[in-house]
This record gives structure tokens, sequence and C-alpha cells, in this order.
DNA sequence: CAGTATCCTAACCGATACTG
DNA sequence: CAGTATCGGTTAGGATACTG
């Protein structure tokens, strides 16, 4: 759904008749985006227990959603300095505001998937 | 998003955490489907129609992401048997009902786009 | 622990010519 | 009018080995 980086959202939505719902549509689309924004719902999350509650996905995908995330201002990365080094993901207010959104994709995918 | 045909929603599912945004954004994440479902949301509508009022996608491309929600029961389809043929696409009851989802999308899109 | 680097596949998307 | 057919490009996603 993307096309490259994070900086096309603007373009894409051109193409795409100007309507918003492609805009959040193209933040919250990937392919484990939904997964990790559910997560960090509940909370503050280091990188390893978001690695451990997604087997499925490789090391390199899980950090490149991670940073299209980022760099999109839904989640941030904080760094503790410590030995061995600690990562934790959370969501930004932005990220946070995107609750309600995730709330109806879920509900309505509950409710209506076989 | 998608993998291949849309008998691999369950699929998806299962590796996605079982998360029913998964199912969800699935349903009306491709690239062209957010305007065609914004569209019809109006009404039933010409395959014409479509394609008069979105000029940036090709017509394999919009068939084929018309197929789709079709055979996800989202929009059917209907021939009149005339010369020259008509096509109408319009909501199934399962795509009226997302008629909320889609609106937070959106909304949430406008509201927080640059 | 939390990532990169490298290489690879397949899905998705597109232009264009043609047809019932 | 409403599509198929054919071919081809781009990019998202993935497996695995390695590193600060």
């Amino acid at each position: 759904m993307r096309k490259s980086s994070s900086t096309n959202l603007e373009n894409e939505l051109l193409i795409n008749g100007n309507c918003g719902m492609a805009y959040t549509l193209d933040l919250i689309g990937g392919r484990w985006k939904p997964s990790i924004l559910y997560k960090l719902l509940k909370g503050s999350t280091r990188y390893s227990q978001l690695r451990k509650t997604m087997p499925a996905v490789s090391e390199r995908i899980l950090i490149l959603q991670l940073r299209e995330l980022e760099s999109d201002g839904v989640i941030s990365r904080t760094v503790f300095p410590e030995v061995p080094p600690r990562v934790e993901y959370q969501l930004t207010d932005l990220g946070k505001s995107l609750e309600p959104v995730l709330r109806v994709l879920s509900d309505w995918g509950d409710a209506n998937r076989v």
C-alpha cells in the first residue's frame, strides 16, 4: 500500500481521491503493524517481548515496521543505557489517538470473520 | 497485505495474532479499495463512472480490486442485459455494515494528516 | 539484547493492446 | 461499455548469518 518512504503519504492521497481513509490505512496497514499497535495499546513494551509474542515475523521485518511506525509519529522508541541494552516501544499521543480506530477495526473483524 | 486469493483470510489471521483488525484491514486495505468503497457508500455506481472518477488506476487493477471486494462479499455486481452493456456495483449488507469503520478511518485521516 | 547486512521471492501494481 | 490478455516493473516481505 505504501510506496516507499513515509514521506509519500501526501502523494498517496492525491491519487486516491484525497480521501483521509487512504492516509489512515497507509499508516496502520503494514503486514504486522496491526499486531504491533494492538500490543502497544496495553502499554510500553520491550523489543524482545514483541519478538516473543510475534514469532512468525522475521527480525528485519519487525524492525522495519517499527521504524516506519516511528517515523510516521505513531510510536516512539526509548533506549535505556544499560548492559545488556534495553529498548522499549510505546505509543505517542498520535498513536494513542488511534485507539478508537483500532478498536472499530478489531470489533468489526471479530464480528464478521468466519 | 493480502497473500494471493481472498480465501487466505483465515491463514492471515493465525499468523497475525488472531486479531480481527488484520481481517478488516485485509478486506479494505487494497490500493484502491478505500476509494471504491467510499464512492459506493453514495449508492450503486456504474463501472464507467468509477473509472471516470478514478483516472489514476488502470483498468486491470480496478477490475481486480472490484473482483476481490466482490469475492469477499463486500460489494455485488449487477449486469443489465442491454446494448451497450451496463454493469453496476453496489455494497452488500456486509459492505454497508462497514460504513462506520470507513467513516472512522476517514475522519481520523482527515483530522491528522498534514 | 537489539538490532544490521545480504540475498531472495512473490505479491502487487501498472501500461497498453485487444474483445464480447 | 465493460471488461481480458500479456508483459513487465517495483516493492513489500522473508530467511539467515552476523554485530555493537
